[in-house]
DNA sequence: TTTAATTACGCAAACGTTGCCACAATTTTA
DNA sequence: TAAAATTGTGGCAACGTTTGCGTAATTAAA
């Protein structure tokens, strides 16, 4: 269709085979310095672009990352998609973005599509029903890096990139002890993220180390994340039917923040007098908010930076690396006044 | 890398040629039922998936849609991109996302870099850099399939998928006015987007229907549209420096809106005693700001959902088409405290 | 029974590129 | 002066798939 130029026509017009063309355009040393300034000025003069399909199926690296991601409406995600271009597009790759919408089938298949059309690696984040990791795990035995950030598995050994989810979550109930609360209940995301348990673990420990006991009611999975504002409801709902009433909330979400604050104005409960509220949120204006919201804000555009040139150390790492890390970024606690 | 599994391997197994195996996949009505039926439960079972990179070598389609915005952190492009998924997904198509970041270098190596990895067709909304299209026109006429939304250009015939921007603004404008505000300015985006022109004659029209007079000192235009915060505040600034100084302002991008919030907090302007928003955007909580907002919200589901059945129209017709139109789609002034 | 039509399949080329091998021409070494 | 090494180039296979053409075997028509 877009009858493109290619090595072919540069040998027709210039007498020469498609095999010194092609070296010359690679510079290689056995082609004489005519030749190659010949070719090489030819295909500048008609713009002359090699066919990455055709590199593609030679098998050749064709930088490009592929990257998943559960929901780019998300404040995490489109923030961390803008830290992997701003790495990516410095050093000459280009991103294929993907959304599984939390579905594990989603992801399968978008996971597959992007690595059949052969990408050089791979970015992810879990969706929240993944609990097979086969697709991604076979992939990884046949040596195709992969990063994972945020949503990260146990089961596959490769560099993954979080944020201090636990610290981040035992601060911020901290905080809400500090402030008086003692009744704090936690939204949070489907139980099999990793995210979900460091938060919860942050969670019990800030509770457990200030003389407070755990209570499991309080804890309200959200297998959505917040994509589905009912479920958001139903969980303040469920919480505020109990006898004991939660006076403040942890959220774990992006979505989930917004939701619950919308669900309490719903249900005319006052924020933060009848409860106050302490989100993990990375929308750029939480003093906009009514009130101003307390916020814990994932550093989302490092993460992506991170995520990426890792990455691209293995992609470009002359031999298969065996050593990998978990690195681990600090998020930030900024009190308005949800809380 | 992957050595995936390919039609050769099949024949090897079955003591079929590749070609049998080939027109038994497809299907092919010389192949007798025994064989393809062989050959269609060993692919099955052994779960063979056609090499898209070889098909696309081949020049035939590959399924795949190519999207370009400016930028997906931002509630209209991310409600397209959903919109655009729910069909694509329904129809078989795989999406490709990439962003220009209001770029013109950047769509013009982005777009390249999808013609060239041969998607099928491609959903374009221009950079706000966009002036000259040849890298659109080039691909266009060689019968690439390109449907543009939200910010189209006048140069190319294809079908267009817009909002209602004029009524919208003249309805949004009108409303200020019926509310008593006399002096309204308009904070828009970069001058020669499509999205400007429209919303920039809504605006005018409301005013003069009005007896308002049009003050083109009142209209602040932003390079960035919202991406860069300080172009905001410079341009309330500005407004404010006026001797005459606006009452209300229209604004026209949802990150132009949610940062003229801010910058009106930072300037210690109450709204909308000082100063009156009415804002387009596509929020999905504008009742959860201080003051909650009024919006015009843009239908940017449905536009997306449009916008890629025609474009999947183009690529599946069997003859070209020649007969275009431009949809445009009905926006949603919803009224709340702000104005 | 001979010829024609049909069925079911294989061969080989093509898509754009790379890389191995071969080969002629030139230069160096013995 | 013959043999060997070097230089610059072309030929060809390969990546995975489709497809036009050829053909053997079977069936139908004459």
């Amino acid at each position: 269709m877009y009858e493109a130029i290619t090595i072919k026509d540069i040998g027709k017009a210039l007498g020469l085979s498609t095999s010194t063309v092609s070296r010359a355009l690679r510079g290689s040393y056995e082609i004489s310095s005519e030749t190659k300034k010949l070719v090489l000025e030819y295909a500048e003069k008609i713009n002359y672009r090699p066919n990455p399909i055709a590199l593609s199926l030679k098998g050749r690296r064709n930088c490009s990352i592929g990257v998943i991601v559960s929901e780019i409406a998300n404040n995490f995600f489109s923030q961390a998609i803008n830290g992997i271009e701003s790495i990516a597009y410095n050093r000459g790759y280009h991103i294929i973005i993907s959304q599984s919408h939390e579905s594990y089938e989603r992801e399968v298949v978008n996971i597959q599509h992007l690595a059949s059309r052969s990408v050089d690696g791979l970015l992810v984040s879990l969706s929240s029903e993944t609990k097979d990791l086969s697709h991604l795990m076979h992939l990884h035995e046949k040596g195709l890096p992969i990063v994972f950030f945020d949503r990260i598995p146990d089961e596959i050994n490769t560099f993954k990139v979080i944020a201090d989810n636990q610290k981040a979550s035992y601060d911020a109930t901290t905080h809400l002890i500090k402030k008086g609360y003692k009744k704090i209940a936690h939204i949070t995301n489907a139980v099999n993220l990793s995210i979900t348990k460091e938060r919860l673990e942050g969670y019990k420990n800030a509770l457990t180390e200030n003389g407070l006991t755990f209570n499991p009611k309080f804890v309200q999975y959200c297998n959505h994340g917040g994509m589905v504002a009912e479920e958001i409801e139903e969980a303040l709902k469920h919480l505020m039917a109990q006898k004991q009433k939660p006076d403040a909330v942890l959220t774990a979400s992006d979505r989930i923040t917004t939701c619950l604050l919308s669900a309490a104005r719903k249900l005319k409960l006052k924020v933060p007098e009848n409860i106050a509220i302490v989100g993990f949120t990375n929308t750029n204006i939480p003093e906009l908010f009514n009130p101003p919201l307390t916020t814990i804000r994932q550093p989302a555009f490092e993460m992506g930076q991170t995520a990426t040139e890792l990455l691209i150390k293995i992609i470009e790492s002359k031999r298969p690396i065996t050593e990998f890390e978990t690195k681990v970024l600090d998020t930030e606690l900024s009190i308005r006044e949800s809380s």
